[in-house]
DNA sequence: GGGAGATGATTAACATGTTAAGTGAATTCC
DNA sequence: GGAATTCACTTAACATGTTAATCATCTCCC
């Protein structure tokens, strides 16, 4: 199986290929590409569990951020479940059709929704949560309590050392807001 | 300032959902939120860079993977992209359309299909390649060399020590689907 | 050499990511 | 107090993620 291809190109260090190239950081080994694939990997465990309950793994996040809370605006709720206002409509939309969460109007701003969990929703909540607390803890025990700990901080730390960065274009860099 | 209700929840009027649920980690401190948001500060600093080249995150990558290599199977480029089949196969199409890919039958297998860059797609990579370093630079100045590559290092380490878990489900498993 | 099954790639269908535009309600400002 | 602006979503439009199905080979094996 997987047998390369007969003359294996294989990036190796030095093609002519390369040579007329820049140089540039081995692909595979970019920061985003690496942000990539673990967060597959640890993803690729528990979507199948999800996915037999009917969640999507972004449904998942807001039903778990609602249980975080008794009710919540949308555009707070955008922030805790890391999801852009578009797709959190989307997805609100559908929660609420399947009864899962319940939404009202703020009182005192028409414009602002209120949106809260329904006795349905906690019961999905309840009935997924045990399996992802397993796989959870194998994850940790597989990659090590401490390690993981000290990753969680480093994600932390890179976050907040580019927190400020502004996207200073290369071209056309108009009108800064 | 984002108050995050840390570890009180909320109790609610009325309501005892948090009496009898499992406690369950922290939501946002949950690993794949914390690469999610790390990855997301990171790609924040590219998308514009490559939206001004009229190139998404997933078509930089593909062509960034093809200045590796002479020509390649498109299943090995999914490998390399880190892309699924499906999307692959709208990209390439689209690429292709555009003229900064070509793409060929195999030889000796004309299930398999053969794609390598063009002179054109060599020339947009060039055009973008400077300021994707810059930003990189910037990014590896403002975290840290050193703690970039230990961070490297424990993402590859959590990719390996979850490679071989199956994805046991909970309620029915059942061979076919 | 022909049929069953495996394989590489694409298409289909649905959900989300991403940016821009739209809508209705609150705020500001004159 | 009303026009202009801001605000909180929501829609729209397009690209990708994800799984399943399809299609065209290719391989194997009788």
């Amino acid at each position: 199986m997987a047998r390369k291809n007969s003359n294996d190109i294989r990036p190796g260090q030095g093609e002519d290929v390369a040579a007329r190239r820049t140089p540039m950081r081995e692909f595979s080994r970019s920061l985003p590409m690496s942000l990539l694939r673990a967060r597959e990997a640890v993803m690729r465990q528990f979507r199948p569990s999800l996915r037999n309950h009917g969640l999507t793994e972004q449904q998942w996040r807001i039903l778990r951020a609602l249980t975080a809370v008794d009710e919540i605006e949308v555009t707070e709720l955008a922030r805790m479940a890391f999801l852009l206002g578009p797709s959190l409509s989307r997805i609100l939309r559908d929660l609420e059709g399947r009864a899962l969460i319940e939404r009202k109007a703020a009182e005192n701003d028409a414009r602002r929704a209120v949106v809260s969990i329904s006795a349905k929703g906690l019961k999905l909540i309840e009935a997924v949560a045990p399996t992802s607390e397993t796989i959870y803890a194998e994850i940790t025990r597989r990659f090590g309590a401490r390690k993981l700990a000290e990753l969680q901080e480093m994600l932390g730390a890179l976050e907040a050392s580019l927190a400020g960065m502004g996207s200073s274009d290369d071209a056309e860099v108009e009108a800064d807001e």
